[in-house]
RNA sequence: GGGCGAUUAGCUCAGUUGGUUAGAGCGCCGGUCUCACAUACCGGAGGCCACUGGUUCAAAUCCAGUAUCGCCCACCA
């Protein structure tokens, strides 16, 4: 019974291979009807334009490392894809193109065409990152794929709007928004991004008319002062109080402005003055709002000053602060620049700054949900884990703001709000000068609630007007912001708002696995519409996954050059081999360095994923092993040899790194699970266990060599079965390999996870088998120091003291003998060694190692003393400590007696040391 | 301006509730192509645990402060 394996590992043709087979054989498809217990995740939609990033990788190295762990554990585990219609973003890329082939904008082609266009883009480019994701091995159940726009999704996402309109959350209104001139839409404010800029401060002053003193006012905008309609000063502020309700000449526009008295204003600032623009500041909007000051919109929706600026029309916003300071400082208005770095809020998919604009759009009220899901996250039922996450969840509840949620693009779920043609004429305003005609047909009109246009929230088209009768409908223009629909992913996926049997059985999920940008923006908002349209929370666990940095912990982005693609690893170093990687370097921390020497977004080289390809050919290379020394062998007579030393040993510690897995994976410390498994196959089941194996296999006892033989393949099929689940490809290729019984799975995808090994914990063989090592070490170290040829054999000297029985010793020999390839070991009393001779201390043993005519007697000298060194130091240590009342008397009484205990065993080493080197001086 | 995280070997990181000689991988030095693996084997060097105080018999670990880096939140002209 052998099978053959190449010398190395060749992840490519195993990956392919594999892939395939798990397909064929539907190992990851989920049955809401199975008799078992479920588990399932919902994976976070990518953006359908996206391309698998670090962030992707990692993120999805954990979700499969989850799933592939729970289904062999005998979950019937769902692990659902999907991807995201990403509104903003994928009209934004398809706008791109539009303009870079045929120098148009989504205004010339229209609406319609420009779905056409993006619906063909998604069906050409989406299912990408679908394809990207199976190279990283992902087990996913591919026939649920869902995408925001699918037609059952579609009908979700309307059945919420109505919902929350029904609960009077969402309305229509006028008030302060975020503007992107570039992609002229609303964006809520998560979807801003501070930066830092490097800006100035302007000082103009603003003559005063009819007695009222000149007025200098700072601004970091001083294009927005075109719109300017007051200046407002402090009600407490003396130096204006005689001010107040008189006025000042706007300059360069002449304009007379009051000034108004207003608790914003600082007096601490600058004169005290500050000017106030209702329709580009939001806390002028405030002061506007208060004092009833008019709004001029100086600044249009696509960034040009708009015909209100007068002399400036026309002029881009930032052309325009440029003329405006010129002119200013020609009329010797300008009093001060100062250097003035500042926070801009900016488009955080453009990265356009932000227009702020008072504007009419749909909102929705958060409140009543913002607290419901404040008591759920206090209540503790959803782990957080790391568990901050969950304050910093609960803080951003309690500052909850309404959510913008139109946006006036057009790729995406349009707003289920009805016009009546009839009665809400007035406010129904056509852009661009279209005749109503065709603005309704086009979607290409503006609504004004405020000039009478009246919306009816409605799934379906209404038939009569209820108000004037009428039968003639226009939908809303716009469309909903991408993450209402997103927020519905949980549910929505398993079939929401029907019944469905998969959701019967899989929701809620069990675990949300995010990265911390989206914390907000999308997992809260997610629970928020599961507690409101299921009453329950839609996960049990967020595990907040870290985030990739580059190797010198700079943002990885391909602009930079610093982008890293992760098909790249694969390609280099293997799917096993880069998911190890990911995994080895996810631990506690919250940012990962990945250590990879990028250049120009291309890969050179990885430590780690190297690291990943190393092991994965050392564990293929052991199972070559074994494959190759399996001549006779029979499971079904072989024995589990199981009173051997190293083979209780090895099964104590297979046991050992089981639990270890087990609990690491519970508590997702990912990096742990990976370091119990590299230590156990590559330390204990390389470097020792196969290394002893050799010598029954090689011996003459065809008993003890079918016994070997049977650990040597069940502790590697268990220890595969461990491994699974970081490298699924090659340990998948190793298991079919593997010799197994005639029941045993069809698939290392579905067999079932190791259990129940408590049996084989052997505290006493792990201490004999540490002994082995320690000694075996110290033979090597000698070897190595007095540079003893390999091949020349040597004897060890294991000298006890009286106390201590020889009886372990003599069935532990023969193991270091072999170890240090020696030709024999021999056990003894106060054993008088040859003087030219190397030595050690381990415990309470001697060893030493007679080299007549290759010791160095000055190098073992020198050796000893450094090594006496260490144990005067301890001992001395000790000797103070126990020295010290105050030790004695406070802690507890066995940590002293430890103390004791340890100041005994030095003190012995060190005289036996000292008696070494003093036979040799 | 508030909040949070990090700081341990040349590098990237472990170090669970305070209690043996602070560990691993990579890199480095020396020795090996020893019949699974040179993507390997054997041995070795390398640490004032950021700094300053404090609590304690005992601190990398707990507390306070400082510094540096990073993240989140925030409408101050």
């Amino acid at each position: 019974m052998t099978f053959e394996l190449d010398k190395t590992y060749d992840p490519k043709s195993a990956e392919e291979k594999w892939y395939t087979f798990w397909e064929e054989r539907g190992f990851f498809h989920a049955d809401p009807n199975a008799a078992k217990p479920a588990y399932s995740i919902t994976i976070p939609p990518p953006n359908v334009t996206g391309e698998l990033h670090m962030g992707h990788a990692i993120q999805h190295a954990i979700h499969d490392l989850i799933v592939r762990w729970k289904r062999m554990q005998g979950y019937e585990t769902l692990c659902l894809p999907g991807t995201d219609h990403a509104g903003i973003a994928t009209q934004m890329k398809v706008e791109q193109q539009l303009a870079a082939e045929e120098g148009l904008n989504r205004y010339d082609i229209g609406r319609e065409a420009l779905l056409e266009r993006i619906h063909a883009w998604r069906d050409k480019y989406g299912d990408a990152i679908y394809h990207q994701l199976r190279k990283l091995g992902s087990s996913y159940d591919w026939r649920r794929a869902r995408f925001t726009l699918d037609d059952q999704y579609v009908e979700a996402v309307l059945k919420a709007f109505e919902r929350f309109q029904e609960q009077g959350w969402i309305y229509r209104g006028r008030r302060m928004i975020n503007w992107c001139p570039e992609c002229r839409t609303v964006i809520s404010d998560l979807e801003t991004e501070e930066r830092e800029l490097d800006g100035h401060l302007w000082h103009i002053r603003y003559p005063g008319i009819d007695g009222s003193p000149d007025v200098v006012v700072a601004t970091t905008r001083p294009e927005t002062m075109l719109g300017d309609t007051g200046v407002a000063v402090h009600p407490n502020d003396e130096r204006w109080r005689e001010a107040v309700g008189r006025q000042v000449r706007l300059p360069l526009v002449d304009r007379a402005i009051p000034i108004v008295a207003d608790e914003y204003a600082d007096p601490e600032m600058g004169s005290g003055a500050v000017k106030v623009t209702p329709c580009h500041d939001p806390n002028d909007y405030a002061i506007g709002e208060r004092h009833n000051l008019p709004h001029i919109q100086v600044i249009g929706f696509d960034g040009v000053m708009t015909k209100e600026a007068g002399a400036f029309a026309g002029m881009d916003r930032y052309a325009c602060r440029k003329e405006l300071v010129a002119q200013l400082e020609q009329a010797g208005l300008l009093v001060e620049i100062a250097e003035h770095p500042h926070a801009v809020p900016h488009h955080d998919k453009c990265g356009t700054v932000i227009e702020p604009l008072p504007m009419e759009q749909w909102f929705m009220n958060m409140e009543d949900l913002a607290a419901k899901t404040r008591s759920v996250l206090t209540d503790g039922q959803i782990d957080y884990v790391p568990d901050r996450f969950c304050n910093y969840a609960v803080e951003w509840l309690d500052n909850i703001r309404d959510w913008a949620l139109s946006r006036q693009i057009w790729w995406g779920h349009r707003i289920p709000a009805w016009y009546c043609t009839q009665c809400s004429e007035d406010g129904l305003i056509p852009m661009g000068g279209l005749t109503r005609e065709k603005a309704f047909a086009e979607g290409s009109f503006r609504v004004s609630v405020a000039d009478g246009a009246k919306p009816h929230v409605r799934v379906q088209q209404p038939e009569l007007c209820p108000d004037c009768g009428g039968t003639e409908w226009v939908q809303d223009p716009d469309v909903l912001d991408t993450w209402f629909s997103s927020a519905l992913w949980p549910f929505a996926t398993l079939g929401w708002p029907e019944e469905t049997e998969s959701l019967a059985y899989f929701y809620p999920t069990d675990l949300m696995i995010t990265g911390r940008d989206i914390l907000y923006l999308w997992v809260l908002r997610m629970v928020m519409t599961s507690i409101e349209c299921r009453q329950e929370i839609p996960f049990k666990t967020v595990l907040v996954h870290p985030t990739i940095l580059t190797k010198d912990g700079k943002r990885m982005s391909k602009s930079l050059g610093t982008g890293l693609n992760p098909l790249d690893l694969v390609e280099l170093y293997g799917a096993d081999a880069t998911r190890f990687s990911l995994l080895a370097q996810a631990g506690a921390v919250q940012d990962v360095r990945f250590d990879a020497e990028v250049e120009n977004n291309v890969v050179q080289s990885s430590t780690s994923a190297e690291m990943g390809r190393n092991f994965g050919n050392k564990v293929w290379n052991a199972a070559r092993f074994v494959s190759m020394n399996l001549e006779g062998y029979d499971p079904d007579i072989a024995e589990r040899g199981q009173t051997d030393l190293a083979d209780r040993w090895i099964w104590s510690r297979l046991a050992h790194t089981l639990r270890e897995v087990d609990e690491r994976l519970e508590t997702f410390r990912f990096s742990d699970v990976i370091r119990a498994l590299y230590d156990f196959l590559w330390r204990d089941y390389c470097d020792w266990y196969l290394e002893l194996a050799k010598g029954r296999l090689q011996g003459d006892q065809p008993q003890a060599r079918l016994s070997v033989q049977r650990n040597l393949v069940e502790i590697l099929e268990t220890a595969l079965r461990l491994l699974h689940p970081v490298m699924p490809f090659m340990t998948e290729s190793l298991w079919q390999a593997l010799p197994k019984g005639n029941d045993a799975a069809e698939s290392i995808v579905v067999a079932e996870w190791p259990r129940d090994m408590e049996a084989c914990l052997d505290e006493d063989a792990e201490r004999s088998m540490g002994r082995v090592q320690e000694i075996v070490t110290a033979v090597r170290t000698i070897r190595s120091e007095m540079n003893v040829p390999p091949a020349t054999r040597i004897t060890v000297m294991l000298s006890l003291p009286t106390e201590v029985a020889t009886g372990p010793f003599e069935s532990i020999a023969p193991l270091i003998t072999q170890l240090v390839r020696g030709n024999q070991t021999t056990i003894g009393y106060d054993v008088e060694p040859p003087s030219a001779s190397g030595s050690a201390v381990v415990g309470q043993i001697n060893v030493y190692v007679p080299l007549e005519g290759i010791i160095d007697l000055g190098v073992e000298r020198a050796r000893l003393q450094k090594e006496m060194a260490k144990f005067e130091g301890l001992v001395k240590g000790l000797n103070g400590k126990l020295a010290n009342e105050k030790f004695v008397a406070n802690a507890p009484a066995e940590v002293v007696e430890k103390e004791r205990q340890r100041l005994v065993e030095y003190s012995d080493t060190l005289n036996s040391l000292r008696e070494s080197l003093e036979r040799i001086s």
